[in-house]
DNA sequence: TTGATAGGCAAGTAGCCACTTGCCTATGGT
DNA sequence: ACCATAGGCAAGTGGCTACTTGCCTATCAA
């Protein structure tokens, strides 16, 4: 548990790309960021700098919802639906438990 | 059910005025705008036009994620969480089912 | 050591979006 | 009829953000 702020969460979640990202990461776990971008590309159609992914991948981990391990000069990224969580305690239950952001 | 578009969804729940809104009507369903306005205002300090409120409930109305109801002269404001489903069900399962933006 | 691969940092740009402001319409009370 | 209330429409503006570009660091193989 990562401490994951509501801001972070959602604003992560606004960006199509991202939830591409994320997609994929539900289909194949633990992908490097060139892998991220080719399959984007090519399933995709979305002709985008590995630059413009490396950002999103940094704006869904501060969000909590994809941890990174470093493996030699590999980076490995892995899915965490956790926060998705907090989406749904925060609106389904009729008692408010207080909001977060 | 309304034919609610992902982008629509993700995007109405970005902007934290617009969450407020959301845990507003959790507390009390059916509010008019300006009963939104003034809650806001009083409870979250928010000192925001009458017309920005006015246009996040459009946000949030073609997300699906607000209905509303003409009576007179009043306008009541109706959350509904049906929408929320679709961030559940698109991440939280293992089996991915197409994705839909 | 050299070169190739995997990734990071930083500045610049263009488009989008939240918010305001001003004016207009419609319903209800007196 | 009048006025106040509840809400809508449309244009303008400032700030944020997604994306690019150029250059730099680090790991591995030959």
């Amino acid at each position: 548990m990562v401490l994951v702020v509501a801001e972070d969460l959602f604003k992560a979640l606004a960006d199509p790309t991202r939830r591409r990202i994320l997609d994929e990461l539900v289909e194949r776990d633990g992908q490097t960021l060139f892998e991220i971008c080719a399959r984007l590309a090519n399933k995709h159609g979305l002709g985008l700098s590995r630059q413009a992914i490396s950002q999103h991948l940094a704006v869904l981990e501060s969000a909590g919802l994809v941890v990174s391990r470093r493996q030699g000069r590999y980076k490995f990224h892995d899915l965490n639906t956790e926060p998705l969580e907090l989406i749904v305690t925060r609106w389904l239950r009729p008692d408010t438990p207080e909001s977060t952001s």
